[in-house]
DNA sequence: CATAACTTTCAGGAAATTTTGAAAAACGGG
DNA sequence: CCCGTTTTTCAAAATTTCCTGAAAGTTATG
């Protein structure tokens, strides 16, 4: 395959999954679009590779500078801004992982603290099978949010390994 | 809190939570119903909780028992369907992934696999780039992919003890 | 400061997704 | 079979999300 339809298959794929994730697709293929580029690039050339507008552009920069992604770079002696992407893909998953657990696990976590302690007869199935769910997930999400604050504070390497060698690797990456 | 007001919240946050992960609100409103119900529901009752059509109840409710995740009861000497939701979370959420290994991870590996055979000179910047950024997310993509199937294919008990012997519990779930 | 080069904002429109509701299909007695 | 009941379908409407482009804002420089 050729690099030019390469790059536009990884575009096109890294947008779909994005989508499936609460990212939306244009943000997706930028971020895409500059993980591959060696460069760094203008909104300009974004602009002109994505074929999206100046606006669409800018916004969708400045999110993926909120996610910590994608930073800004000042070339000497010109005006515009370059913007590169982050290309060690561990840090991106950290990156990701720290801003999820922020803004989506700590407020769910929050509310299923506070629902599982409804006031009610015990005995009541509808009481019951309220605060056993509520309980039950909280656990889970709570567990999992541990582990991935094992994570972001894990050494890649370290991390595979520990996990392969605790729980026997299945087939080789 | 009071029951009702303690399932309209959940209702509601697991609704937040399941738009930000690619599912659709409703969807996750009717799964967080039945999750909180200990009979089953018929279609009729699910539109009433939650204010839907018809319509809208049955393809959502549809949609997930394609995911796995709740189950059609029919009542001896009754004609109409009831609906209830597997109550053990640690079955949701392997169900869960499950699902989305095959409908999300496995695509994009593919992709991942075929791009990052890219034919060019290696010294190339545009290409090495390229190489290294598409193999380096097909290694991660990969390791998850693994670890989750080994999430599946394990009791949750034995599952958690072993992660958090491994990695030193940071504090009690 | 004035200007040119660039960035940000945002109202309006386009596109995508979700929901509705009515009609059609399926189902199960009698 | 026929009929009343329940489920499914699907085109159109409503809603939500996303994108555009022009205008306003900012900043470096002569």
């Amino acid at each position: 395959m050729q690099l030019d339809d390469a790059k536009e298959k990884f575009i096109q794929a890294w947008g779909a999954l994005g989508s499936h994730w609460g990212i939306n697709r244009t943000m997706a293929q930028v971020h895409a679009l500059l993980l591959v580029t060696p460069e760094s690039l203008s909104a300009e050339e974004i602009m002109g590779s994505l074929d999206i507008s100046r606006g669409n552009a800018n916004m969708n920069l400045r999110a993926l500078i909120d996610w910590g992604l994608v930073s800004k770079e000042h070339k000497a002696g010109e005006r515009r801004e370059y913007f590169y992407a982050e290309k060690d893909i561990w840090q991106v998953a950290q990156q990701v992982i720290i801003e999820r657990r922020k803004r989506e696990l700590k407020p769910v976590l929050k509310v299923l603290e506070e629902v599982k302690n409804v006031e009610g007869d015990q005995n009541d199935p509808e009481v019951k099978t309220f605060i056993e769910s509520a309980t039950n997930l909280h656990q889970i999400v709570s567990q999992a949010d541990q582990f991935l604050e094992i994570a972001v504070n894990s050494d890649r390497n370290w991390f595979f390994e520990t996990l392969f060698r605790m729980f026997g690797k299945k087939k080789q990456a």
